[in-house]
DNA sequence: TTGAAAGCGATACCAC
DNA sequence: GTGGTATCGCTTTCAA
């Protein structure tokens, strides 16, 4: 068994409660004394009990508060699958999880939101946005009020955040372009649908790709490229129009959402032969691949990210805000007919 | 927050240790009093609190202990990372946990380790066995004696486990086949290698293959079988053999251990073209798939299995005893050069 | 058959 | 500046 609080109270013939302060660096003790207790502390090799503290954190009962762009993007439903799961599991601990939905990516909307976070009290915050300067510092004054801040799925850089927990977009769209280069020996003439150019995910998975497709020596071209919005109609029409305006068109990287309205234009307009590769899981999508539409696809782990994210912050706020953790990168997981189900 | 024992006993007009006693199924209660008691619990819906219980529990801290048979398998290197990582975070909840090494798969020795593990007075085991009779009927015996037993990474059936905790080898299979068939459009001569005939899992993986390969119409043969018993230099001399004697083989499929081996081989006698399929990343499997000697390897989360096999242990220990959890199939995750770093 | 009380480890608050 | 003490929820032991 470990050391306790009263074993170092009792060696350094103070009480208790002096120990936690010292532990806790609160004024009201001698100098003298607390760097004596702190050096018993450190010899003894002391660390807190997690289960006493969270007993007695049950006083003041920790909540967080957590933002997702996820309105009309079922992308976001295992992540708060992942929410879900870690705040059952912390029930007991007490903790309370509440999430934010808004919609989109405008950088107003998000600043907006972090900052109605910021003042309804959290203990901490989980922040899936964007990392355009203005909401990079719009989170970086709230960190600085003292509420911790993980991101999730997208990182905001250089804000102070305690860490990241999300996928390597680039890693995503390397491994894409090797899977490929196993599967096809043809040339290819590639049409790209991402999601937003203004989204670094989207971008980092396109630039992963071509850079995987080079190093491969491939014999490809992009022929053209689009966004969805994270809406299949606009997939749909804008695939339709490309589909019909280059003819040579034999695969489609599809980066984001709207894997729906690609693939049901595809199937309108060349009922026949053409690659889809993808990126994630919804429900559309697994449907696609099971049924052979689409080729593979790359996954990120999103139920695993919610669950982090959490789990995360609340070590951290538990164990006295000590030191930042380790940033938690999901898989790059490879998903075909066989494996998604 | 949830409702506690305390306000149990106060509604009951009993005081908590009576409360205690019956919700643990202790005897000492009237038949009337436990029932009103059970019933005012389950109206108040009363679920206990893992940090109280944890606590009260150090007074009996809990140890696990394991069995591996992973002398000479590095395989089981990433279930022990697991089972330390494990161990660690539950350090502070009273949790240690002890590794049985042992070599191969001979009943004798398992059925041996399994008595003496079960004689040194664990809290509970996870064991990775053999699902052979003489087996299961030790583990049977040991678990009415009251120790409860995760299986991990393969199943002991009808056992009265409280779970399992492992991959599903079928599927393994399936999908190595399904990716093969996406890759690869020439007729094919496969070289089974596989661990050990008596091995469930091996066995599972290559029912899976030949399935797969069938359901997708593939134009296969298999030509040779062999087992390399775990040993690389068995593997080695095998597969020279074989390759020797088949020269139109063009496919190994590698069920289990003796990657290095068989690989050691093929650069020897075939030093050019072969599709090689390998399960499991040990450091020489990652070596062989990173430069392209290994087209791919179709893993199942070892260090998951660690962790998760400690993890069900433990809240099955902490909470009572109730109910048995659900098993934890890990993924079928399929590793190519460029995402297995 | 039941109640009362002492912990498990950490914290917060009131005295001195 | 410090010590003492009640508390978080649960278990266990000793009395009654």
């Amino acid at each position: 068994m470990s050391v306790t609080i009263k074993e170092i109270a009792v060696r350094a013939g103070v009480s208790r409660g002096t120990v936690d302060r010292v532990l806790h660096d609160r004024p009201g003790v001698k100098t003298e004394v607390a760097d004596r207790i702190r050096e018993i502390a450190d010899k003894m090799g002391f660390t807190p009990n997690r289960a006493g503290r969270i007993l007695a954190a049950r006083k003041q009962p920790i909540s967080v508060g957590c933002l997702l762009p996820d309105i009309g993007n079922p992308f976001f439903k295992d992540v708060i699958a992942g929410f879900n799961h870690a705040q059952q599991e912390l029930a007991d601990f007490g903790v309370s999880v509440h999430i934010e939905h808004i919609e989109g990516f405008s950088a107003e909307t998000h600043i907006h939101a972090i900052q109605q976070l910021a003042k309804s009290g959290y203990s901490g915050l989980c922040l899936t946005t964007m990392d355009s300067p203005e909401v990079q510092f719009a989170v970086q004054s709230v960190i600085q009020q003292g509420v911790p801040v993980v991101s999730v799925n997208t990182d905001i850089p250089d804000t102070g955040r305690i860490c990241y927990v999300g996928p390597d977009y680039f890693n995503d769209g390397v491994t894409s372009a090797g899977l490929l280069w196993r599967m096809i020996k043809d040339p290819l003439r590639i049409l790209v649908v991402t999601g937003s150019y203004h989204i670094r995910g989207h971008n980092e998975r396109i630039r992963g790709f071509i850079s995987g497709m080079k190093k491969h020596g491939m014999d490809f071209v992009i022929v053209d490229t689009l966004e969805s919005l994270d809406s299949n109609d606009f997939a749909y029409n804008r695939t339709i129009n490309s589909l019909r305006k280059y003819h040579d068109i034999n695969c489609i990287f599809i980066a984001a959402a709207g894997v729906e309205g690609v693939c049901r234009a595809v199937k309108n307009v060349v009922p026949d032969f053409m690659h889809i590769l993808a990126f994630d899981s919804v429900p559309e999508t697994i449907q696609y691949v099971s049924d052979g539409t689409i080729d593979f696809t790359i996954c990120q782990e999103p139920e695993q990210q919610g669950y982090m994210a959490i789990s995360k912050l609340f070590n951290y706020l538990i164990s006295g805000n000590s030191q930042k953790p380790d940033d938690f990168i999901t898989g790059t997981i490879i998903k075909i007919a066989e494996n998604i189900g």
